[in-house]
This record gives structure tokens, sequence and C-alpha cells, in this order.
DNA sequence: CTGTAATTTCAGTAAATACTGAAATTACAG
DNA sequence: CTGTAATTTCAGTATTTACTGAAATTACAG
């Protein structure tokens, strides 16, 4: 049973669990990650099992996901025989990480995918109406991941600068836009 | 369509749907939003399903989905007594949906949470570092938002220009980081 | 090594989600 | 209206996905 959880926390780690789920992460994992993110010292399975009343196989299930993402990192502490899990200390970092890794496992197949039915000849008017609506699909993407790896570039300190802008945010991209216009 | 489909949108159409499940979207909705997408008529209820060998009522759940997303139209067709329906012409337009779908299903109730939790008082140590965790997380979003929703603005034309604009994109960002130093 | 604590694996089960067919409802031509 | 085609609803079932406990494996202190 849940043990030792706020309820602040709880809400937080409740919520992103829902959230999760609605972006094909499993229920558990978004919680067991709102937990340790929102935690400042690193956690044992043990910690997650106790605080969330998940199994302990549960927990490892959900810790072997999250290394895969590369959203934790497993660290020992002096003294300490078990394995502790952090999150990276800037939100940023966790940001950037979740948009690397779905373009891998999501973005980079679909455009392959794309590619390659784009190289057959079409047979008939339909598939021609439909590759073109393809090569459109495939230009949008490419172009998106494009901004958003120019995006991901931005450090936290430029992050925190371009926050301050505020809602003058609009003003960049009128810029690019004069610069389009040209 | 009463005929079969070919090798080509077989493959496009069980690809979506494949990627539709790993975002949240049961995987015979993305197949049928891909049929319709790569269809240049509109499509109605029993072509859907004999295309895709689903059920009417699956394929009657499936548009109701569909249409709740505002991700295609209901028309009707001279002549014909049922119902029909299609895709925006413009793939920018679709992801531009996708995207405010998005943002109010998932975004805007995260951020109210967040919100929320953030006037609340904290009870000792570890509550006032979540605070700051998600006051962090709500920035950051809040941000991402902003940002996306100007680029939402933008219409296919100029969308278009930036396309041409190609790996020279990064300059965009370049020049704001420009305005950023001041 | 040996013994024990920590972790992982995995077969079985529970829970959630998706899908179907039959029945009800709605839409509309005559 | 009436009859029929089209669509939707929904209870039941199938499928998928998540979770658990027991057993196996690994990690390491002594």
């Amino acid at each position: 049973m849940t043990k030792n959880l706020t309820p602040m926390i709880q809400s937080c780690v409740m919520h992103f669990g829902e959230m999760g789920s609605r972006w094909g992460i499993n229920r558990t994992v978004g919680q067991m990650y709102a937990l340790i993110v929102l935690n400042k010292e690193p956690l044992c399975a043990d910690d997650i099992a106790e605080a969330l009343g998940f199994s302990r196989s549960n927990v490892s299930m959900g810790i072997k996901e999250l290394l895969s993402w590369e959203l934790i990192k497993l660290q020992h502490l002096p003294g300490e025989r078990r394995e502790f899990y952090s999150a990276p200390g800037d939100v940023w970092d966790i940001a950037k990480t979740l948009i690397e890794q779905r373009r891998k496992r999501e973005i980079d197949p679909t455009l392959s995918t794309l590619r390659n039915l784009l190289i057959e000849v079409p047979a008939n008017t339909e598939e021609e109406y439909a590759q073109q609506r393809m090569r459109e699909m495939h230009e949008l993407i490419e172009m998106l991941t494009l901004w958003t790896s120019e995006i991901q570039r931005l450090d936290s300190a430029k992050l925190g600068k371009l926050l301050k802008l505020g809602s003058s945010i609009g003003k960049v991209l009128d810029l690019k836009d004069k610069l389009l216009n040209r």
C-alpha cells in the first residue's frame, strides 16, 4: 500500500501516470518516473515499490524500461548495497531525452517506411494520389524533425532567456517571416 | 472502395495503425485514418469496413472518434444516401489539428494540475523540492506550448518556404540566438 | 568459495481495451 | 405515415497488456 507520500506528491504522481498511459506509456511506469523526478534523493527499487504499492518485480520491469529510455540513471550510494536511480536534475534534459527517444523509436521508422513506399512505381491513379500524400507527410515530418533538433540544441541557460522573452516570442518568428519574404 | 487494397497502401495503413497504437490511439482507428487520408475520394463506413475487414460497428465507433478529434469531416455525396468522410487535403492542416487536440486533452489539464499543486504551501523540505520541479515543468511546458502555437499560425504556403530553406533552417535560430545574446 | 541480499525473469493470472453481432435507433424516399 | 436502408448502441466476448509471486540469477561481503 502507498506509504509516506504526501497528498501533493501523490496527486502529481497520479496525474503523470494517467497522462503517460495516454501517450503509450504504461501507467505504473509513468507514476514511477514522476516519483523519481519529484524526489531529490535517488530512490531504490524497494522505495518505489513501497511508495506506490507495486510488486517488486513490477518495479524492476519499470526501471528496466526507464533505463532503456535513458530517462533515469543508476547509481550506487556509499555504504549501500542496493542500486539507486535518479532523474536528470534539469527538466529540459528530460524533455530533450523524451523527444530524442521518440524520434528514434517512432519518427525515424515512419520516415523510412514512407521513403520505401515512395520509391515504388505507382500502379494506378489511386496509388499516385496516395504517394503524393505520403510525399507531403514525409516532407512535413522531416521538417518538423529538423526544427525540433535545432531547438534541442539549446541548453537550459539559453532556454531560460527564451522563457523570459515570454509572449514576445512571436517576434522571433516574425523575424523569420521577414527573412522568408525577401 | 469495393476492391482490395494494393500492397503499397496496405503497408502504409498498417504502419500508421502500428504507430497510432504507440501514441495512445487505437490501432484500428489509426488504420482507418490512414485509409481515409490516402484516398482521394471520400469513403463511407461500408467502404472502410470492407477495405480493412472490420465489423461495421467497429468502423462506426472509429468514425465517431475521428470526428471528435476533428480529423475527418462528414459529407454527403449527390445521389447517395450514405454518409461519407474525408480528411483535410493538406497534411499540415492535419498536423495542426492533432497538435491542437493534444494540447486541449493533455497539455492543458497537466498545466492546470501543476498550477493547483503549486499554490499549496509546502509542508516540508521534500514538498518544497517537489514544487520546485513542478514549477520548472510548468514553465517548460508553457514555453513549448507557446512556441508550438506560434508555429501553428503558419499556413501551408509559409511552411512550404520554410521547407525550401532546408538544412539552413538553423540560421533562423542562430538569428534568434543573436537576438537573445544582446 | 559460501552465504545472503538484491535483482531479474517468467509463467500464470488479473485487468483493461478492443471488437463483434444483434437489437435499437435514426434518416429519409416514396 | 410506412418501409427500408443506414447508423449507432451495447452487452458479451476476444484480445492485448499489465502485474504478481515464485524461482532463478546475479552481486558481493566475509
